[in-house]
DNA sequence: ATTCTATTGCAAATGCATTCTCAATAGCAA
DNA sequence: TTGCTATTGAGAATGCATTTGCAATAGAAT
């Protein structure tokens, strides 16, 4: 991470502009409308420099293999039943220190919801 | 799943003790207390009939593999960040779908919960 | 422009959880 | 008991996400 690619930055700006976390093979895709012959490999080793420079974050979810986003604050997601695409979530349940058995001490917490998004509510699926 | 095997009933001897999700391996080293031959093979067979018969269900939790115990209601999971043993919460936090974006439609949930169980808290951790 | 070396694309290599192959074993019906 | 065949143990094989080796390329300091 100590010079600027063109790589890099369609990376970023595909994280941008998608705003919502994206699997490594989606994060190729849209990458690769700015620089076509960008690699799987690159995608992945510049992941690792974002992460370790703290300007994105993986996204892990239940039996999921994991997305990545741009670092945002305390969130939560959405996952789609139907298209599989994932959602943030800006708000959180709060107060879940009251469902902790006695002598368990909670330090945070993760929270996926399932169901359909817009575009899928919208067809029966 | 035709016939009973003392394998099988040491498997979910092993996960009626445990009261927790177990991992693959954790559950082989449980069971062999009673099978000392027992194969992971065979565990993983037979969590796959047992999962068909719906005696037992696999617990994923992000960026984790997946865990398996006996069948039981809806409930949530505890992750200890010392030991990284999982212990289930009986407890709901409920009225998710306020939480919900306009347009979504809310199907399901899963919360995990991390921090230090009992022991692990009391060490200092 | 020149030089140095970080970065890239590609393909091969890892790491891992899980599954499969196959001969030997053991339920269980008769 | 006997016979049929589901099940098992052991290890090889898969499937996948991710990483790595290496020669070629391209930032950016001079």
């Amino acid at each position: 991470m100590e010079r600027a690619t063109k790589q890099r930055s369609a990376i970023e700006d595909a994280l941008r502009r998608a705003g919502r976390p994206l699997l490594p093979a989606e994060l190729l895709t849209e990458a690769q409308q700015d620089v076509p012959g960008l690699s799987l490999a690159t995608v992945y080793r510049n992941l690792k420099g974002l992460m370790a420079d703290g300007r994105v974050e993986a996204v892990s979810l239940p039996g999921q293999s994991d997305r990545y986003e741009l670092h945002r604050h305390h969130h939560h997601h959405f996952h789609c039943n139907d298209c599989q695409q994932v959602t943030d979530i800006d708000a959180c349940p709060g107060d879940l220190a009251r469902l902790m058995p006695k002598g368990y001490q909670l330090e945070g917490h993760e929270l996926t919801l399932y169901g359909k998004c817009p575009a899928c509510a919208g067809q029966g699926g």
